[in-house]
DNA sequence: CATGTTTTGTACCTGTAGTTCAAGAAGTGT
DNA sequence: ACACTTCTTGAACTACAGGTACAAAACATG
């Protein structure tokens, strides 16, 4: 009933995912956003509400792919120190191949909203937690396996794993080359 | 010759960088800072040019006075292990304590405008160059002493308590208590 | 003081942010 | 074919960002 939609919703949120990413929230513009999701402003206005509004989709977006995919990588069988290291190297990889270097989307917006807005503080503060369970699984997963000394608290690890990268992907988007980065890589995972 | 000020020039960049600090730089409204610093728009144009270069003032202040004081805080005399406890509490103590929650500043510049502005882009790149040296040297101090393990490289470590810093900082601005960031910075210390 | 220089506050300007709306296009039920 | 609904386009609108222009006022210097 009635005319149907001209664009797939979901793909607009994608792109105004890859605008809002690389522009960070206050200095993309609706032009910004009617231009790089190729419909007109009524149509964007209509189908989403708000720039806010549509910033929350491209977060949860961001959320339930990027950051899903790190934590599915964490629980991907086989030796637990590689695996960290693999999975490190490439989100650094990742960063720093980007010709935007836009870094994490979650670490951007922590740092541009945190305490400000409300939506995004806890859409991050969640991804953080989840992160940080699947780091703290992951170590646990090495203590059984024998890969990591049983008396260390995985709890803790987990909580300095997250925060190293998140340093590293703040890091990414300003350091130069690669081996600064990788030499934390290495120092963090030989530090298990 | 000619009407003198009637405000001082640095303490209005010691406003704009509060401003700045809070809101970031594309949140931020010339209104706010006229606001913040008590002065006209006139003033403000005359004094400073724009908008931008006092962004630029700003983060210069911001390093010369809270980046330097980091650096200076890793240089004094004692115990290594320590005062690098000291220091990373006293940072996530602050950072916790303030009320907006705005975390380090050249943190929240990089991620808002690295890559977009190259004159930001820079100065936090030297800002974490200068940081990542004290840490190093620190470390190479802790050698000597026979604190720390001769064997480690101390360019890493200091990469590595760098990206940490960057990091828990980044964190203190989303996370709820103290329990996980003081969990990491033990974890962090007693690693060395 | 007279003079020249600088500051200051206000008014003003251009462009755009963020949103709304009117009018028409493309469907669905009868 | 007709009404009814929902979407699209693009113009219109309000507010404010970011900055300029200026005239009046304040001071330094001779």
């Amino acid at each position: 009933m009635g005319r149907p939609k001209q664009f797939d919703p979901d793909a607009a949120v994608e792109q105004a995912m890859d605008v809002f990413w690389r522009k960070g929230y206050a200095a993309t513009t609706p032009q910004d956003l009617v231009d790089a999701l190729g419909i007109g402003k009524g149509s964007l206005y209509n189908t989403f509400g708000s720039k806010h509004a549509l910033f929350e989709r491209a977060l949860r977006r961001y959320r339930d792919s990027q950051a899903v995919a790190l934590i599915e990588m964490l629980e991907e069988s086989g030796p637990v120190k590689e695996r960290l290291r693999a999975a490190l190297w490439l989100l650094v990889e990742m960063d720093l191949a980007d010709p935007d270097r836009r870094g994490c989307m979650a670490v951007n917006a922590a740092a541009e909203l945190a305490g400000t807005d409300e939506m995004a503080t806890e859409l991050v503060r969640r991804m953080f937690d989840r992160t940080e369970e699947a780091f703290s699984a992951l170590v646990e997963k090495g203590q059984r396996a024998g890969e990591i000394a049983p008396g260390r608290d995985a709890r803790a690890v987990g909580s300095l794993l997250l925060t190293t990268v998140v340093g590293l992907r703040l890091m990414a988007r300003v350091v130069e080359g690669p081996e600064r980065l990788s030499r934390v890589i290495d120092a963090t995972v030989d530090s298990l």
